[in-house]
RNA sequence: GGCGCGGUACCCAAGUGGUAAGGGAGAGGUCUGCAAAACCUUUAUGCGCCGGUUCGAUCCCGGCCCGCGCCUCCA
């Protein structure tokens, strides 16, 4: 089963295999550490782990490099304005990062270079770049890449920039730039601020060439696939080709994933509309951890994904009807196949957990459509479900049906519950914090309710229901349902959730 | 202005040249002390609008309307 991807570079859904050694080699844009994700970070980062882990499922092993950009324009303003060093200033975002890629279960990449540590590569990137006549340093220390020295620039966003190369609109501080598109490579230090001493003179990387530097550290001077943001085509990955192949005269790499935009509510996320939520805020409003994962990835990569709270809460009763299921499957004593008397039945239910998986399989090879993955298991949760009722499901079959939500889950990761664990971070980092106003009164409510409480509580309801003292067992009912706790009556007994 | 993407039921959202997946929500039903869960039934003669190609178009072509993205470091 072999993964077809659209390529940005050629415009068209292409196999994407390792191109040599069996490994592929991929290189995502990762964080500028200088605040807390937001999800539309997020969407970026989860798309290229269902990609990774799709890859891994399907037998590829992967060598996925992720770098941490840890200086930068922002981050030496923010850093200034909040009195910190750069570097505690860039720890503290850093770490936070982390921490909303374990809630959201987004995979560690195997390597996550930091741009700081590889200021040497940048400067030898700047050399061999001078050498070739492509670079050239200004008055004021910066160096600068000569975009006429790379005459395919362009061929990834499908810019034609011959009509606009010098135009009228030049940007004041960059008046000693040869041409106004040209790029900056290496960036002067104003007084105070963090700079590096270089061959190439005092300074900082510009933010393309680290990209360019850290991944052909890492993955050699070609590559397999190149993945970001759609915003960062142009011209971030359009001057990251530009400075590789002009560094090395081999292509960069061979294929180009871009995730699309989000939009939330309807509206592009900004500050200013009320719309710019990080994970944390979500966590605090008593979303669940799992439900944003789903949403954020239940729409394929290359489509607009309208983020709405109606969304989340759709994808919180899909993981629920998942989890039921899962939790059915696994935990009832389903008879033993060999008591199976009729061979009709058996055909039936193989063949709807065969067809549950090769539709899978294929929706995922078909350019990552999660939409009909998705899709491939709802439909045999719903059929396997009906033969349950009826009795004629036997434990081979509810084995086979779990393995193909096994499958599911080594993609989507939505059916273990770590969603009250993420959700107490997000309560201890508010409260370490001081940004108690986030928290939903809700959310603290069901945090301060224990296990043991609520199982004391489901006892008494128990007791009163054998005396037939319903009004008491639908109190405690009703008490614990206004605390987000769920119970439901079965033959087996009290099962209760957490909503 | 240049380049690109999209408009599918109440909402979200797949999809195909031959007549509309899936999820959520709603309604009715089975089950239950009542609920919940699960299941069943039900909700687009219709896929932005107008032409064209075709035996046949939601899917191909043209035009129009609307929404969105990129075009100076925002994922």
């Amino acid at each position: 089963m072999t993964l077809r991807l659209f390529n940005t570079l050629t415009g068209q859904v292409e196999p994407l295999t390792p191109s040599e050694g069996g490994v592929l080699r991929m290189y995502a844009c990762g964080p500028t550490v200088y605040d807390y994700g937001h999800i539309g970070n997020f969407r970026t980062f989860l798309e290229v782990d269902v990609l990774r882990r799709f890859l891994r499922l399907t037998g590829v092993p992967v060598r996925h490099v992720m770098n941490i950009t840890d200086v930068d324009d922002k981050i030496i303003r923010n850093a200034a304005a909040a009195g910190m060093a750069i570097g505690a200033y860039t720890a503290k975002y850093e770490q936070a990062f982390f921490e909303d890629l374990d809630a959201l279960k987004v995979e560690r990449p195997e390597v996550l270079p930091h741009a700081t540590e590889h200021i040497g590569k940048m400067v030898e990137l700047v050399q061999k770049l001078e050498a070739a006549g492509a670079a050239y340093k200004t008055e004021d220390g910066s160096w600068y890449f000569r975009l006429s020295a790379f005459p395919s620039y362009g061929k990834l966003s499908k810019k034609d920039l011959s009509g606009m190369e010098d135009g009228a609109r030049v940007d004041v501080d960059e008046y000693e730039k040869d041409s106004a598109r040209d790029f900056a490579v290496w960036k002067s230090a104003k007084p105070g601020e963090m700079a590096w001493d270089t061959a190439i003179g005092r300074g900082r990387p510009g933010w393309h060439l680290e990209c360019s530097a850290m991944s052909m550290e890492y993955l050699g001077e070609s590559f397999d696939l190149h993945a970001g943001g759609e915003d960062l085509m142009f011209p971030h990955h359009e001057n990251e080709i530009a400075q590789s192949e002009t560094a090395t005269h081999k292509p960069f790499a061979r294929h180009w994933m871009h995730v699309r935009f989000l939009l939330v509510e309807g509206k592009k996320m900004s500050k200013s509309e009320g719309n710019f939520f990080t994970l944390r805020d979500l966590l605090l409003k008593g979303y669940k951890a799992s439900a944003i994962r789903l949403a954020l990835i239940s729409v394929p990569y290359r489509h607009q994904l309208n983020f709405t709270f109606d969304g989340l809460t759709e994808a919180t009763s899909a993981i629920n009807r998942l989890r039921t299921f899962h939790e059915r499957l696994k935990n009832t004593a389903w008879p033993k196949s060999a008591m199976r008397g009729s061979v009709g039945a058996d055909e039936e239910i193989s063949q709807i957990i065969a067809t549950a998986k090769s539709d899978f399989f294929n929706a995922l090879s078909n350019d990552l459509n999660t939409a009909e993955a998705r899709a491939a298991v709802f439909e045999m949760v719903r059929k396997i479900n009906t033969i349950a009722d009826s009795g004629r499901l036997f434990e081979s079959d509810a084995r086979a049906a779990l393995a193909v939500l096994a499958d599911f889950d080594a993609v989507f990761d939505v059916i273990r519950d770590d969603d009250r664990e993420c959700t107490r971070r997000a309560l201890d980092w508010a409260q370490a914090s001081g940004r108690m106003d986030l928290i939903d009164e809700g959310v603290l409510a069901a945090a301060h309710l224990s296990d043991e409480a609520i199982e004391t509580l489901v006892a008494e309801r128990t007791q009163a229901k054998r005396q037939r003292n319903f009004a008491r067992a639908d109190e405690i009912r009703n008490q614990l349902a206004s605390k987000g706790v769920v119970l439901e009556d079965s033959k087996d007994g009290v099962r209760w959730k957490r909503k």
